[in-house]
DNA sequence: ACATGATCATGC
DNA sequence: GCATGATCATGT
């Protein structure tokens, strides 16, 4: 994937180039980008994510920062079926697992990156072929003080559970709008976590996803 | 049909 | 291993 050049120096900017992408379809942005196109995503789970980064001068790499922290805000391509119906959960970060006493929820990973959401929604379904599916109207998203109250609740609630060493017993089940999963290579993979009497053990990592009916709402209500 | 638990690629 | 980008695929 070729590094991108220039990045928006706002949003009003960083809007009109994501506006600009709406009724593309992805073949057309990847032949201008020069990018490969793969047959499809089973092997390339984050390919469309890497293409939009791409065209909106995202800045790459594995930093624990929003894609634009210049302009404070996070970017996430959302599958949606050809009803506007989202396919998948949505990954917001890995979830800290030790060195947690006295965090809050305004001090959490969860928190900053989802304080504004550029939302770009991507045609999903299976059957269309990887080319061929169209990119939609950006949506750039704050949640209100509701959908903040519901992610603070369930946030503390999973954090109760893993800073009292009970993070094994948390299920994607846990959370109305926010959940728990495991995000790791494979369900073999370790780090550290914590344990019985607050001593370190080791489990599977994890990660927060947000619930398709939440984004849902996010796409519906704004469109 | 759908969500949960598992998994894939890449850079460092 | 951790952080980025996520979707796959099976169980319910």
């Amino acid at each position: 994937m070729k590094k991108s050049l220039h990045s928006p120096n706002s949003i009003e900017e960083l809007m009109l180039r994501a506006e600009s992408m709406a009724g593309l379809t992805l073949g057309q942005l990847a032949n201008f980008h020069e990018i490969q196109i793969p047959k499809d995503l089973k092997r390339h789970k984050g390919w469309v994510g890497q293409l939009i980064e791409l065209e909106l001068g995202a800045l790459a790499g594995s930093k624990p920062e929003q894609d634009f922290a210049h302009l404070g805000i996070e970017l996430k391509t959302i599958p949606v079926s050809a009803l506007g119906k989202v396919l998948e959960t949505t990954y917001v970060t890995v979830a800290p697992l030790t060195n947690i006493q006295g965090l809050t929820w305004e001090e959490s990973v969860v928190c900053h990156k989802l304080q504004q959401i550029l939302w770009i929604p991507v045609q999903g379904d299976r059957d269309i072929p990887l080319s061929l599916r169209q990119i939609g109207s950006p949506i750039l998203w704050r949640p209100s003080a509701e959908e903040s109250a519901q992610l603070k609740q369930d946030w503390e609630e999973i954090m109760e559970f893993i800073s009292m060493g009970q993070v094994d017993k948390v299920t994607a089940r846990h959370g109305e709008v926010l959940q728990l999963r495991p995000k790791a290579a494979n369900s073999q993979v370790l780090t550290d976590s914590i344990g019985r009497d607050g001593k370190l053990t080791q489990t599977n990592p994890r990660g927060f996803y947000l619930k398709t009916q939440f984004t849902q709402r996010i796409l519906s209500q704004l469109l």
